[in-house]
DNA sequence: CAAGTAGAAGAGTAAAAACTCCTTTATTAC
DNA sequence: GTAATAAAGGAGTTTTTACTCTTCTACTTG
C-alpha cells in the first residue's frame, strides 16, 4: 500500500507527535527504539521530513525532533503525500498511465471509490489523534 | 498498492478473457502488444500464472494461453494473491508484524475496514465481466 | 570558549523488484 | 518424421528501494 520508508515515517511521527504533547524533544536514537527501525535510515527519513515542514529539528545537547501546534494537524494523507507522492491516492490501479474517466481501466470505476476511502481515511487521522491511545498502551508503534 | 507485475498480470488475464469469450488462444506477443508490456517479462509471468492453475497453455502452433470456464470466474483478489500474496488484504498498514485486534497500531481498526473494502471489491471483479466493455472499446488495457 | 551532543549532508552498499536472454521441450502441420 | 511454432525453464542484468557509514555543522551547557 505505501513504501516500508513512509511507513516508518508515519510510526515516528507518530511517536514524535507523543512526546511533543508534553513539550519533549526527541533524538533519532530514541525514535529508532521507540518504532524498531534502523537508526541511520530513519535519521535520513527525518531529515527529509523536515525539509518537507512535516516536523521540526533542534541541533545540540537537548536538540531533537518535535512537532508544534500546526504539527499536531497534519495527517497521515500529508505525510504519505510528502513520501510516496499521490500515486496512492490518483494512479491507476493496473498501471496506465492515461487511466481515467474518459480513458478507463476495466477496474477504474472501482478504484476511484476505493482510493476516495482510502485518501479520505488518511486525511482524518491526525498525528495528534493517538497520543491517549499511545500513551495508555493501548495502541502499538513496533513488533 | 500492488505491485507492477502484478499490475501486468491482472491486465494479461483481462485480455485473455476477452479473447477466450470466442476460443481464441492468444500468444505472448499478441499479450504483449494488447498490454503495452515487455514480452519477455509477461511471459514469465504467465508462466508462473500457469504453474498457480489461474490460466491455461498450450505449446506449439495454434498454441498460446486461454481460460476455460472456471478461469472465468476468477477473480482480481485470485491474481493479486497469487503474486503478490495476501499482504494487501491482511498485513497492517504501518508494517508491523505483530498487529492485530489484540496488539493494534495505531490506525489498525481504520486499515481494517479499508482493506475489507478493497478486498469485497477484488473478489467481487471477475476475469469473465469485462469482456463486452472491453470488446466495444469502451475499457482499455494499455496506455 | 571549549567540549560534547545531536542533526545535516553526501556518498556508498545491499537487497529486492523489474526486466532480459538463451536454451530446451512440447505440439502441430505438412 | 521434419520443420516450424510457441511455451517452459534457468540463469542472468538493470533499476529501484532499502539501508549504512563517514564527515561536517550547529547548538547548548558549564
Amino acid at each position: 500500500m505505501v513504501s516500508k520508508t513512509c511507513e516508518y515515517a508515519i510510526r515516528a511521527m507518530l511517536f514524535v507527535a507523543q512526546k511533543s504533547k508534553t513539550a519533549t524533544k526527541v533524538g533519532v536514537k530514541q525514535i529508532a527504539k521507540a518504532i524498531d527501525s534502523p537508526e541511520p535510515f530513519i535519521a535520513k527519513i527525518l531529515q527529509d521530513l523536515v525539509k518537507k515542514g512535516l516536523v521540526l529539528s533542534a541541533k545540540g545537547p537537548t536538540g531533537g525532533f518535535y512537532l508544534d501546534n500546526a504539527g499536531f494537524k497534519k495527517s497521515l494523507a500529508d505525510i504519505v503525500n510528502a513520501i510516496d507522492g499521490d500515486k496512492l491516492f490518483t494512479g491507476c490501479g493496473l498501471g496506465l498511465k492515461s487511466c481515467s474517466a474518459k480513458m478507463p481501466c476495466p477496474v477504474h470505476d472501482e478504484f476511484v471509490v476505493v482510493r476516495k476511502h482510502i485518501k479520505a481515511m488518511m486525511q482524518n487521522a491526525k498525528l495528534g489523534d493517538y497520543n491517549t491511545s499511545l500513551e495508555l498502551g493501548e495502541k502499538y508503534l513496533k513488533r
